[in-house]
DNA sequence: AGGTCTTTACGACACATGTCGAATAGTCCA
DNA sequence: TGGACTATTCGACATGTGTCGTAAAGACCT
């Protein structure tokens, strides 16, 4: 029984994104405060955040935004670096993690 | 142990009103459904929105929507009517609504 | 090759969610 | 008073979620 780093990296293409899945997503406010760590400083690996939750925990999150369409992931040597897809985003979804984000105090 | 409608009813303040709530129940298909349509033709009671969904399902997301601070229910003879917060959301979180519903195709 | 670092998968847990059917309370009307 | 109507609460169920610890895979370095 295979563990460890191995399932290929699946991201939605942008027209299949759901509304309810990004909003889902959104919800969380880990989840955004990762988005919001991106959209601050930029693609950074998944160790860099810093968050207050396990490893695991963190990686379910990763794995929320990706499925949501919100992030896209690529491996560089050891570590996932993690990317915005804003402007896939704001095409499909006008204005909206922007509200979204202006709306959460977190 | 007494059943049926007795509970008082109670609506947060609306700076008591959480982002996540909000994003959590405008999440959900049949509870945007409901928020359309109380956009569309106004304030109505429960039993007219013709939504697929059992009397009781449809309750649990009338609470949901008024516990996130979407509506606001009133009682007027044996109907409860619904009415949208729409002043007050807009106020909390600027355009919020709007564009997740505008995000939405349902 | 062996050790370390990064990140994930798996299993488990408590808790929440959407759904329904049945029972019930309050209101209106005959 | 008795019946019909509206909407809810309760109990149950399957499913999903956030959390963690542990084990493992892949890449790098010595």
């Amino acid at each position: 029984m295979p563990l460890g780093r191995w399932t290929p990296l699946r991201h939605p293409e942008i027209d299949q994104v759901a509304i309810d899945d990004v909003l889902h997503a959104l919800a969380d406010p880990t989840r955004r405060r990762i988005v919001r760590m991106l959209i601050a400083d930029g693609d950074r690996p998944c160790g860099t955040f810093g968050l207050e939750v396990s490893p695991s925990t963190l990686s379910h999150h990763f794995r929320s935004l990706r499925k949501a369409g919100i992030i896209r992931q690529f491996d560089s040597g050891r570590q996932r670096i993690n990317t915005l897809r804003v402007a896939e985003l704001d095409t499909r979804f006008p204005g909206l993690v922007d509200t979204i984000l202006d709306s959460a105090p977190d």
